[in-house]
Order: structure tokens, then C-alpha cells, then sequence
DNA sequence: ATGAAAGCGCTAACAC
DNA sequence: GTGTTAGCGCTTTCAT
């Protein structure tokens, strides 16, 4: 068998008998190749596969065409945003690459060193996930979605977390439940801060005072939620309902709850946040408040290629949350 | 505000009054380097939150810790994938970077150009998502998800379709229907292939004759399914039954019927295979065929890892295939 | 122990 | 029109 080593330029260059300069103006589509020339080219390059390679062009041209999506990894809530972002990108002629910094490294400031590692080669701009330290980069383009702050100077997509966990209490006190704990996210993000903040709200408005030892913080994660749910439930007055402030810590509760030997929602309610799909699977499947992620991830895109091209346009954008019932609550009797 | 430009190995060296070497050395860990030196530089990398250029870095080196996992697009069934294999990720000191080469393009070959453009520079192997070319390359490791061909010379990770797809047809079997319908996936996959051939083998055995106007091919996207899924039903004599050969097809032929004015599973039962988070969502959710796409993901990455290495073991792993039966088939009264 | 210099594959001036 | 040349940011001999 015929052993094929990475072709390059300089390959291509040699068997069509021109110069690597020559070639990589008929890849480019540079003017001031003979009509002859471009053509042989071509066909020298179709005959041997060439693919420019992306570390080498873009650390050159400082264009790629790629957009990076910086996770910290491809859980439910990253991966339901690239496939909004997937599907907006084929719209344009940008390629997507995401990229897990994965959880063992310093854990924190993932953002800052996989944004470091990958721009000003590689991608054209970067969409960040869910990050906690983000200074204004010059040179890369960068939106957030769901950041540490809220909307500053930074471009940023989120939907409406404050409206979203008002909408999630409310169902849970028109079901007459009173007791009520909330499993909340993670400390370091405002979209933890506004969904406690619209709970706490809407159980003052129904006159509902919150009982202290019902709050726990799960850190949006299922390990980290896990503890903090048995603990609440382990409770000699225990709550009849839980708002978690992500599915992932909803179906957390509900391990909890089942483990400790009560039904959901028999013995107990629980509502979560965000509507990823994991949520429909879950059993009993889970009632929820939706964030239209698809449509975040998709949007967030399409505020990154207008950035780049230069669209003066708002560079703030809200979605709208709302309640999604399934079979996790039941009226208080 | 202060303006940071991107933080090159040269401004270290510059600030810690060493050469650009020597900040390597540290960088890398190499041998040859005074403490005192490097702890200096290590506080100067610190101070300036210097991070290597991925590009260059690959460009360079030719091993960069960064395993590719590369797809068509980001669509429920790479997605969950890319979960599997993120976690394992997480128990190696590899990160992981996911490339969709977008459908833009040619469409056909994305796998060879995706590859051609990261391997060599960016990743130190890959994961590649239903190719449907694949040659064997050298220098880059890679593995193979339902790939076009069956087990070769490639190592390969793929589950039961075959089983799976008996599994799928008796159970309708079972129901009592008779007249079933097949809407096929991409001629292309061994998978959609194995998927046919038990869907009929197991017609076969039942003695139950396939009505070769029931048979049609989906393609495995929403979009290449529905006209398709219509054409069927629309028939005088349409099916009681649809197989389709995944979540996707299976979803696209409910509206499909529910356009025609069919009711789900009242009028007509529909079956998928994957089972995809999407599946579970839909209305109404959708009995199915489980692959276990998430440890198929894992599967892959730690095949890839131990390849790197020069571990020893099978190249091929089939994973078992099992059916979920959730609310879109009814018994044929 | 440290630095100078070559070169990874490519692009962009600038010559010819 | 086409080739020569100089880097992009980094790693790696090889001198010093």
C-alpha cells in the first residue's frame, strides 16, 4: 500500500512545475496567474488531496474563516448552543470549531487560556460560554452567552432569567406549595444571581417568607448539586417543592429525592431551568422553564459575524424564557 | 483602558530578560534551565498571563495534547457523541477540539478535508463522525464512528444496527401490523445499510412480505426525510407502521403525518432508531431504538488515546442496541 | 546555563 | 505572470 504523507504546498508546487508563491495565489484566488497556470494547478491539487493546513495558513493570514466556540466542556447547555450555532453558521461561509478547555486544568479561567491559545490564529472570533473573568480582548471578536456580568460593554446573549424563575415560582405557589427550597447555580454567574433573585421576588409578592435552611447552592453541575439536594431533603422539615436552578440540578434532586426513598412528584415537586433535552428524558420527565438555547446558540453567531463585518447593531440580545410543564409537580393537596 | 495585545513568548523573554530559549525551555519543562531563571520567568508568564498559540505551537512541535473530533455538523446524534467523549476527555491530560466542516461545501469529503487541515498541525489524532471516505492515513491516528464501510482496517466503533433494527421491526410485528413501512437512511452508511437488512430479515422471518412502495430512503435528515415521509403516506394504500431508520426521520415522518392529518400513534405508528435527547421531545415522544451514542463517544476517545500510546488491544468495538418503547406505537386493533 | 539561528507550512511584498 | 524572500510564533539543535 501506498504510504501518503501529508501533502503540502511545496508538494503541489513541485509536480505542477511552479512556484510555492504561484500556488498559494491560485488557492487564495490572488490576481496574476496566467488562465493556464491556475488550471494546472488546480488539477495537480485535486489529483494529490491538497488542504491547506489551518495552523499554518492562519498563523500567516490571521484569517481562517472559523469560528470558535469556548466551552469548559460539551455538557447538555454547550451543546444544545452548538447546534443553534451549527446550524446559523451554515447560513455564512465560516466554518465552527468549539473547543473543550476540559474541568481538570485550573478549572477557572478556562475562558482566558483557551481564548489566549486559539485567537489571533486559528479563528476569526470566539463565542464564550458561560464565562467568569472576561476582560475586553483587542483584535479577536468576542460575544458571551450567560456571563459572569450582565450586559456591560461586552457583546452578550442571554434570555430572561429573572422573568423565567419568577414564571417557575409562581407555578410552583399556584400548585399551593408554601415549603419551597431552591437548589442554587453557580455563585459566579448572573444568570445564578437573577434566577434566586426572581424567586426570592416572587415569593414575596405572594407574601411567602423564605425559609433559609430551604437554600442550598448546587453549583449548576450534577456532582456538585447532588449534596446540597440530600442535605435539603435529609431535613427533618423538609420542603414539598424544589426549584433548581438548571435541569441538571433538578435531576440531581430527583436522584436525591428517589435515594432517600420519595417519589417525584408524589412526595415531593421539582421544577428546573433551561429545557435541555435531558430534561424530556428524565424520569419522571422534568417540568422546566425553557431558554430558547438553539436559538441563543444562533444568535450569538450571528452577533459574532456582524462584529466582524462591521454591522453597527445592538449587541445586547434577550430571549425570552418560559414554562414548560411535564410531570415533576403536583398540586399540593 | 489599557490596550493588551496578544502576549507572545518574545514579550516574556523581553520582560524576564531572557531569551525567547529559554522562556521555552520553562515553558516545556525542558532540562538545562537554572531555578532561579525559571522561576523568574515563570512569575514574568504569570504576571502577563502568556499562553502558547495553539497554531504556532502545533505548527512547531507536532504534538499538542489536543485530540479532534470531527463532524459533518452539530446535530443531536454528534452532540451526544461529543458528551461521551468530553467526559472521557476530562480522565486524560488530553483537551478536546470538535471541527464541523459545515454542509456548505462539497458535502461529500468533508472528512478528508477536515482532516487534511488539522492533522499534522492542531491534533495529535482523530475522532471522525459517520465518514463516508476513509483512507488510511499515516502519521495521524484516527477512529472511526459508523463509518462507511463495516469493521475494516480502521479502528471502528459502531453498535448493533442489525439487532437493533430486528429489535425495532418485531416489536411493530408484535403490535400486529402488517403493512410496514421503511424509511431508509444514508446509502452511504454501513449503518443505514444493517438497518435495512434487519428491518427485512426480520419481515422475513415473521413471513411477512415487504411492500416494496412502503420502502424509501430518508437520508437520516430531517430535511431529506419529511418529502419522503409525505410521499408514503400519502399513498391510497398507506402503511400502519413506520420504521424509520433514525430519531430524526422517525420525527420528521410524525409531522409529516400530522400535516396529512394522521394522529400519532392513532392513525399510524412510528418507530426511530438512536435515541437521540430529541426523541424524547417530541410529541408524541418516540419509541425507538437506544444506541448508547454517549459511551459510544467515550468508547472512541479512549480507542484513540490508547492508539497514541502504542496500546495493544481491539480496533473494533460494537456496543448493544436496546429498545425504548415511550408512546408512538399502538397495538393494530 | 543560555542564546543564536534554522525552520514548521504558509502568505504577502517585492523583484524579475 | 512568476519566483524570491521575509517572516507569523514557536521549538530545537548547536554554539557559546
Amino acid at each position: 500500500m501506498e504510504i501518503r504523507q501529508r501533502v503540502k504546498m511545496s508538494d503541489v508546487a513541485r509536480t505542477a512545475g511552479v512556484s510555492v508563491a504561484t500556488v498559494s495565489k491560485v488557492v487564495n484566488g490572488r490576481w496574476g496567474v496566467s488562465q493556464s497556470t491556475v488550471d494546472r494547478v488546480q488539477q495537480v491539487i485535486e489529483m494529490l488531496g491538497y488542504e491547506a493546513s489551518l495552523g499554518a495558513q492562519s498563523l500567516r493570514s490571521h484569517r481562517t474563516h472559523v469560528l470558535g466556540i469556548l466551552v469548559a466542556e460539551f455538557e447538555p447547555f454547550s451543546t444544545e448552543l452548538l447546534k443553534g450555532a451549527s446550524a446559523a453558521a451554515d447560513q455564512t461561509d465560516y466554518e465552527l470549531l468549539a473547543y473543550a478547555a476540559g474541568t481538570r486544568g485550573s478549572k477557572v479561567g478556562w475562558e482566558r487560556r483557551s481564548l489566549a491559545r486559539l485567537s489571533g490564529t486559528l479563528i476569526d472570533g470566539a463565542i464564550l460560554v458561560t464565562p467568569t473573568v472576561l476582560e475586553a480582548k483587542q483584535g479577536v471578536h468576542v460575544v458571551a452567552i450567560d456571563p459572569h456580568t450582565g450586559p456591560s460593554g461586552m457583546p452578550t446573549i442571554d434570555s430572561d432569567n429573572f422573568a423565567g424563575a419568577q414564571l417557575a415560582t409562581n407555578y410552583l405557589l399556584d400548585l399551593g406549595h408554601r415549603r419551597i427550597g431552591f437548589i442554587g447555580g453557580r455563585p459566579d454567574l448572573e444568570s445564578a444571581r437573577l434566577r434566586e433573585v426572581g424567586f426570592r421576588q416572587a415569593m414575596a409578592a405572594a407574601g411567602v417568607t423564605v425559609d433559609e435552611t430551604l437554600v442550598r447552592v448546587g453549583g449548576y453541575r450534577t456532582e456538585t448539586a447532588e449534596g446540597p439536594a440530600r442535605e435539603l431533603l435529609s431535613q427533618a422539615n423538609r420542603p414539598t417543592a424544589v426549584f433548581a436552578a438548571n435541569d441538571l440540578s433538578a435531576i440531581a434532586t430527583v436522584t436525591a429525592a428517589n435515594s432517600l426513598g420519595l417519589s417525584v412528584p408524589d412526595d415531593l415537586s421539582v421544577i428546573g431551568f433551561d429545557n435541555v433535552p435531558e430534561s424530556a428524558m428524565a424520569s419522571p420527565p422534568l417540568t422546566t422553564i425553557k431558554q430558547p438555547l438553539q436559538q441563543m446558540g444562533a444568535e450569538a453567531l450571528r452577533l459574532l459575524v456582524d462584529l466582524i463585518a462591521g454591522v453597527e447593531r445592538d449587541i445586547h440580545v434577550r430571549l425570552p424564557t418560559e414554562l414548560v410543564v411535564r410531570a415533576s409537580c403536583r398540586p399540593l393537596v
